[in-house]
DNA sequence: AACATATTCAACCGCGTAGCT
DNA sequence: AAGCTACGCGGTTGAATATGT
């Protein structure tokens, strides 16, 4: 057996809504509001509407601050930060955009944002080099980063990746001259913790990690701010980011972390303004 | 002008889940 | 604990409109 319906289909209206149809749900919601039943509200209103419609059209296109098309650079930085960080959970990225709704946003990224920031004629090819790239960053990273905080180094045991914890997508061609992204909102911040103590990762922290032992290269670290520009430029000096691995150069306290847990402390960059 | 194709976006559908009984 | 109901969400659809040939 299927699932019950929400309401009766054969005497339900679909399609588009008449503006005499918005005119009695607005004003009925206005007054009395919703009454914590969106079923029940179309026979209230003597509506030939499901109440999943009624919500949608209230959502979306009646209540009061709807903002629509016309999205400024600011909100299109926004929306790709946010997609790349935590994918297409379009309503917690319209809960950053007063005025947006998800559904408006998520129109507005397949449509037009999506290609604005791809390109249309390569979308396609840009978004399998993504993938190869990280899959490539992410063999040569390996298990071993050292995360520092307060000079003490971050022994994080929960080798689970938090729900929140995107996976990275590195950026397809090497970018220069991107602009830096905002650190990502507190229920972002990586926890980790020493001697049972719980720390919160901030932007201004140290990061260090290091080349192999065996390259003889120096530990390097920089804040989290700047490890975006680690990973996603591809710089000569950091050419494909990072290796994070033992280090003989006098930091001992090198512990694992995996890549989920990376990612979160950083975003791909937008909008470069040369893409080699 | 007529037709074909692409784009936009409002609306629908079904699933996961929270809350209630 | 189990079953039911309604809500909220994200993916998808399709009509309307724009653009290209």
């Amino acid at each position: 057996m299927g699932r019950a319906p929400c309401c009766d289909k054969a005497n339900v209206k679909k399609g588009p809504w008449s503006p005499e149809e918005d005119a009695k749900l607005k004003s009925y919601i206005e007054q009395h509001g919703t009454g914590g039943n969106w079923i029940a509200l179309p026979q209230k209103i003597g509506l030939k509407r499901c109440g999943k419609s009624c919500r949608l059209r209230w959502l979306n296109y009646l209540r009061p601050n709807i903002k629509h098309g016309d999205f400024s650079e600011e909100e299109d930085r926004i929306i790709c930060s946010l997609y790349v960080s935590i994918g297409s959970r379009w309503s917690i990225i319209a809960a950053q955009l007063p005025g947006r709704t998800d559904n408006d946003i998520k129109n507005y990224w397949n449509t037009r944002l999506k290609k604005k920031l791809f390109g249309k004629h390569h979308e396609k090819q840009q978004q399998q080099q993504l993938v190869r790239r990280g899959r490539k960053i992410k063999s040569e990273i390996g298990n071993s980063m050292a995360i520092v905080f307060d000079n003490q180094v971050i022994n994080n045991n929960n080798n689970n990746q938090s729900s929140f914890l995107p996976e990275l997508s590195p950026a397809a061609p090497p970018y220069v001259n991107y602009q830096p992204l905002q650190f990502p909102s507190n229920s972002q911040q990586l926890f980790g913790h020493t001697d049972g103590v719980n720390h919160e990762l901030s932007r201004t922290d140290t990061i260090q990690f290091g080349l192999d032992g065996a390259s003889n290269q120096p530990i390097t670290s920089c804040h989290v701010g700047e490890l975006e520009k680690v990973v996603y430029s591809n710089t000569p000096s950091f050419d494909d980011g990072l290796q994070f691995s033992s280090d003989n150069n006098g930091l001992n306290l090198i512990n694992d972390l995996d890549w989920g847990e990376m990612s979160s402390l950083i975003s791909a960059p937008l909008y470069p303004s040369t893409v080699i």
